[in-house]
DNA sequence: TTCGATTTGTTCGTATGTATT
DNA sequence: TAATACATACGAACAAATCGA
């Protein structure tokens, strides 16, 4: 029998691949948002002519990768920015003693500009294409820890501005989100330890001659697509990095 | 219909979490040793008394926490430490270049001791009980990048000497594995900058006032028992760390 | 080389349980 | 309570990879 999905399937991935396919371009395309529930399995099915089983396959590796959220009774749901998921997924920087709390931002400021080479290879733009610029100072348990410099495509954001970014209610990838429909669902952290320049050491409150954790942050949309290039100067005289793979939830 | 799994199940987990949990339970337990495969999904369908499909849930998980492999036609097995495992899952320093190799390891020093507090508390051992501790440094295109000082109970590798690990023919938690049955399936890093103390940033031939990375690494097999701590001075002139949650193979 | 047995991979269908509204 | 949606479990059939006779 003919199969509406084999049938243009000329890279003979297996069915639910496909499935996950089509589902990722919908999500990309906007066709759900953030925060809004699928279509039930049972009608997803019916749409593309599969079993459940296999949209239900399709929909696992979604959920392990973070995009879509199950609820049992409820639905399935897209993943959106609360301040848990940043907290547990996105934000990496924990006490020394083990604490773990959202920062709280203090806007620096905000510039438009061009790319730079840097920039422009890390966001796959071209050099010189315009680009938005915030920088933030995170505080934890009310102390400077963090200094964020962030560096996003105009073309992405046109009509972002500093009263926008200021007076937004939720964190930076909500915001994203919410008002340009650009989900973050991965980021690739690199990094390294330097000297902060004195005006940022300044910033972080640092005693003289200590190091800096720096962390050069892309972060990503479906497709691989990048939408943001991030440098973070962090004072670990009482924070650290925590990378912690594979936190199973096992037995 | 009595179900032996179910009938012994009284903290009502699903099926498919039990079989996992006796399997994972087979594997601490050295019944099926790394490199080996496990018996047919159809035979541990008989053994469990539940259908294949349960088993292939249960072993689902398992094969995504990289604690076994699958593979078609041939059989499931319980994952090595080869040295590609190392490279993709548990070294994640990169050059800045972006190339990935695996460092040549220098041995340094090999001492017998006693666990002081930081060990004995990362490692869930008693402060005082004897520990190992092992000096290397590792070098990346021919020089050297890392600096690390392995500690691990006495108690986990009673036989374990100097001339023991320095004539291993595996990486060092390929020799945990092969030697001791311990299988290091996870671990647990947290990341700091400071200025390396004399001795380790000669070591690490850096120039004057360089901050390194420092990275504390606890190790784990199963059931999240720790099995060696980690400290890891990182020169970051050339290199980096890696942190890229969920490269995925989406599409 | 071919063939057959074995093992995992994919897909379908069905029934029942559990949570939500 | 009833309807809906996801979760678990079973079984069957066939595909694809592997390996040895």
């Amino acid at each position: 029998m003919a199969n509406t999905l084999a049938a243009g399937n000329l890279t003979f991935n297996p069915l639910y691949k496909e499935v996950k396919i089509r589902i990722t371009r919908s999500l990309a395309a906007g066709e759900w948002k953030p925060g809004e529930a699928l279509p039930s399995e049972s009608r997803l099915a019916g749409q593309f002519n599969v079993s459940i089983g296999t949209v239900r396959k399709a929909i696992d590796e979604l959920v392990a990768e973070q995009i879509l959220v199950r609820q049992q009774g409820r639905g399935t749901f897209v993943a959106t920015h609360t301040e848990d998921r940043t907290l547990f997924y996105f934000f990496h920087i924990v006490g020394k003693d083990g604490s773990k709390e959202l920062p709280v931002t203090e806007f620096l400021s905000f510039h438009r500009g061009k790319a730079e080479a840097e920039d422009a290879a890390r966001l796959g733009i071209p050099s010189g294409a315009r680009k938005l610029r915030i920088r933030n100072l995170l505080k934890l348990g009310g102390k400077p820890v963090i200094f964020d410099d962030i560096v996003v495509p105009t073309a992405l954001f046109p009509d972002l501005d500093q009263d926008t970014f200021v007076k937004r209610e939720s964190t930076i990838y909500g915001l994203y989100q919410a008002r340009y429909g650009i989900n973050v669902i991965r980021i690739s952290e690199r990094l390294s330890a330097a000297n902060a320049p004195a005006r940022i050491a300044g910033l972080l409150d640092t005693r003289r001659n200590t190091p800096a954790l720096v962390i050069k942050r892309v972060a990503y949309t479906y497709n691989d697509t990048p939408v943001e290039y991030r440098v973070s100067w962090v004072n670990t005289e009482n924070h650290e990095y925590l990378s912690d793979l594979w936190k199973s939830e096992a037995r």
